[in-house]
DNA sequence: ACCTGAACACCGTTCAAGT
DNA sequence: ACCTGAACACCGTTCAAGT
């Protein structure tokens, strides 16, 4: 029924097929349905036509996920390098980070290990280690926590609590509230701050602040680690 | 003829099929091959059985997965709550988590959307929240912290500089050699940073060191961040 | 209770053609 | 240059039997 509107959808007028056009189809579809769903024989239906046909494109499924990574790094928006405090700097970096990822959850998990094959990903490691330099660390220790810096920031729109596959409110309702009750049916006397903390385990009561501690517990740990040098 | 060989290793005298022992091939096989190599068919093959037995044991692939994920977060060793400083006995949690997932980087990422469904994980979970409200966070942004930190650890696991699937050495050193030489082909006018960072951004010098760092930002953060509330 | 066997729908991918 | 069509090996999973 969603496939058969999705096939409908797309009338692909010959030609409009491109590397771009599969990409964003692909991340349309891991949205809606969550990264099992992207198939090439799915992706090609969407876009009328042969699974073959996608083979001019990609060499195989995984350069179409690199495809769908490098897209999603693209949308990561940097601003001008300035004179401003170093951890400053590197805040609005981290923020800009998580305002690509956090709309495409299912497909955030490609972003860490293919950062660094595309020219976007390199122009935010490399000001990413610029400013790791301002603020004191050494090159190899700020590489390493570069790295850490971006995979941190993956995981946490990952598990962020109350999050579902597939962007349909009420299965997001029934799942956080399946979660919540398997967690305050727990033994409170071996889990008390489990039965306790339990709704903020099921859910995120603000997801805009759960990522602010996030960060700010990164730059103050790297603020702190620096000055310890 | 790896397979071949997997078929032959496992005489799998009848009635040794359990829940058990396929979480354990499905770990093996995962370390050896990646976790795309874990399917029903071959864990039914390395235990001589058809692939319809293994529905006996669990319900549909995914549950395989979630056992493989309680497997791994069965082998986190916890010690005993003590009164030493919270800030201490938080690291030696992160530190078992390390130990127990860093064996496993192919399957890593199966743990943290799965950590609240296992006995295990509820204990480690606990004892996060126990240590967190020690260090004075309040219950919520507890919560939203151990997640946090879980996560954080994986992608650490998961983005190890040099780390390569499949545990082949020769393949491995390949693949940084390739990553490297691709780094130090940029443009050092407009990759300054990059370029000098290659090394550490292709390989990790020691894991020990770079796991180490990770733990103490995070621990570092979390310091700053109590003490600012 | 535990396992088999045949079948189905779907998958990635190769090869050889078509225009 | 760009797409099709048939085929192959492999998947997860259902259903119906076997012992």
């Amino acid at each position: 029924m969603m496939s058969a509107q999705a096939r409908r959808s797309r009338p692909s007028a010959r030609g409009t097929l491109s590397r771009e056009a599969i990409v964003a189809e692909a991340i349309a579809l891991a949205d809606r349905e969550g990264l099992d769903a992207v198939t090439i024989r799915r992706l090609a239906q969407i876009h009328n036509v042969t699974p073959m046909a996608l083979y001019r494109y990609f060499k195989d499924k995984d350069e179409i996920f690199d495809g769908v990574a490098e897209g999603l790094i693209a949308q990561i928006a940097l601003t001008p390098l300035t004179e401003d405090p170093w951890q400053d700097q590197l805040r609005a970096v981290l923020e800009a980070v998580l305002a690509a990822l956090r709309p495409h959850p299912t497909v955030a998990g490609l972003v860490p290990t293919r950062f660094l094959d595309s020219a976007a990903g390199l122009a935010i490691a490399e000001r990413t280690l610029e400013l790791l330099g301002r603020g004191g660390l050494p090159q190899d220790k700020a590489a390493e926590v570069s790295g850490y810096l971006l995979s941190g920031l993956v995981g946490m729109v990952i598990v962020e609590p109350g999050r579902h596959h597939g962007s349909d409110a009420d299965e997001r309702e029934d799942a956080i509230r399946e979660r919540m009750a398997s967690l305050i049916a727990l033994p409170p006397r071996k889990y008390p701050n489990v039965v306790q903390a339990a709704p903020a385990l099921a859910a995120c009561a603000s997801p805009d602040a759960y990522y602010k501690l996030g960060i700010d517990i990164l730059i103050t740990g790297l603020l702190g680690v620096t000055t310890h040098l």
